[in-house]
Parts: structure tokens; sequence; C-alpha cells
DNA sequence: CACCAGGAATGTA
DNA sequence: TACATTCATGGT
């Protein structure tokens, strides 16, 4: 199928999204490590665990007992992992003098800025740019992949072209790329899982989800 | 009980 | 470059 009839039918049926689900931008950078391959859901637990701890913000973490962290995010997984990380990657930010001065930086500096900290892989760097700071970019998940796939805008599942990639951010606006990830990421949990549940889904008909199930 | 979730780092060939 | 492995909780 065409993008834009893919755009216009997310459109109709997700409308506008305002994401990222946050109430900050620090709070956005905390997500996008907690959310790395695991559910939502449990990332909103230990939100609330850390906000109840009150450690909400990258000064806060970096300034908090390892071990209240750990206790707190456990419930998001990868805990031990994830703890360092977030200790780092906000020690990192801090010292550089937070968000403020990363959006001071261009786009370039702070790809090879984010890009450096462990721990930040490239669709967790773009999610930063883009909902941490505004940058106009086209966000990439496992989602992307598999509905890109599936409706047939890409032959690939595990590689989303560079060229449709610059395509998309040269094209869109940033409240357009903001909103595309947001409805990409909620037709996925709704309809688009591993095992699809393609009852009601939007983009039935335009999609071939059995070209992908290998059986064994 | 098996499988998966809004990944990334590391090691191997 | 292309895979395999590890990290770990909670829902279906």
């Amino acid at each position: 199928m065409k993008f834009e009839k893919f755009r216009q039918i997310l459109d109709s049926h997700y409308g506008n999204l305002h994401w990222w689900p946050a109430d900050t931008e620090e709070e956005v950078v905390i997500g996008a490590i907690l959310t790395q391959n695991t559910s939502w859901k449990n990332v909103e637990k230990a939100m609330e665990n850390l906000k109840q701890a009150h450690i909400l913000t990258l000064n806060d973490i970096v300034n908090a007992d390892r071990e209240r962290i750990r206790n707190a995010i456990r419930p998001s997984g990868f805990y031990n992992q994830k703890t360092e990380r977030l200790i780092n990657i906000s020690g990192k930010i801090v010292e550089k003098g937070g968000l403020r001065a990363l959006r001071e930086m261009t786009d370039r500096e702070l790809s090879y800025f984010l890009g450096s900290l462990k721990g930040v892989g490239k669709e967790t760097e773009e999610s930063i740019m883009i909902y941490a700071l505004g940058r106009k970019r086209f966000v990439v998940d496992k989602y992307t992949l598999r509905i890109f796939n599936r409706t047939g805008l890409i032959e690939d599942d595990t590689d989303f072209p560079k060229s449709l990639k610059n395509e998309i951010e040269r094209k869109l606006s940033l409240e357009e790329l903001n909103n595309l990830h947001g409805q990409i990421v909620n037709l996925g949990k709704d309809f688009c899982r591993t095992q699809p549940i393609c009852k009601k889904c939007p983009m039935a008909g335009e999609c071939d989800y059995e070209k992908e199930i290998t059986l064994p």
C-alpha cells in the first residue's frame, strides 16, 4: 500500500495522540531506558515507584541511593542493567548541563553524544531526540519494522531503509512525526503483536501478516 | 508451562 | 555484516 494511505488510516483511527506518555522531558529519558524490551505496563509501575521515592529527575537519579533505584524499577525487568544505565546516562547528561544544554546542540552533535552513552542504542537515541528534545526523527522500533513489512511498505522486517527514513523525516512535520510513531505503537499493541490480533484492525485488507509466520 | 514485551551490548565467524 | 546470547519481571 501507499505510505500516504497508511498514514490516513492511522489518523482516522487514532487521531492525535500527543506522544510520548510522560509528564516531563526528563521522564521521557527515564522511560525510554526502562521500556527497552519491556511492556509499557511494567514501565508504568516502575515510574510510579520512582515517583513515590521522589526520584523523578535526572539529578535525582544521580543523587539517589542505588538500592532504592533498583528496588523501584524492579517491575520493568533487567533492573540491574537498567539501574546502571540510568545512573550513568543521567550523570553524563547532568554534567553536560542537563537537557537545557542538549537543546543547544545541533542534531549531529546530539546524535553523537547520545550514541556514545552505554545503554542508548538507535531506538532510544531517536526517542530521546524527538520526544525529549523536539528534533525531527522517525523512531523505528520493532512494531515499525513489523507493520511496515506486513503492509508491504518495506521488504525486510529486520532492516529499515535509511533512504525511506530520511524521506519521512524530511516530508513530515515535527508534530506529524511525533504522532506517527505513537500511532504505530498503538496499532502494534492493539492488533499487530507477534501473534497478530487482526479482528477489527484498521489495516485489515492492506496487511499480509501471514507471509511472516514461519512454520517449522 | 511457554512465550513475549515500545532494546542494547558483547562475542563469534 | 549477520547471528547468537545475556539481561529478568509480569501478563496471556
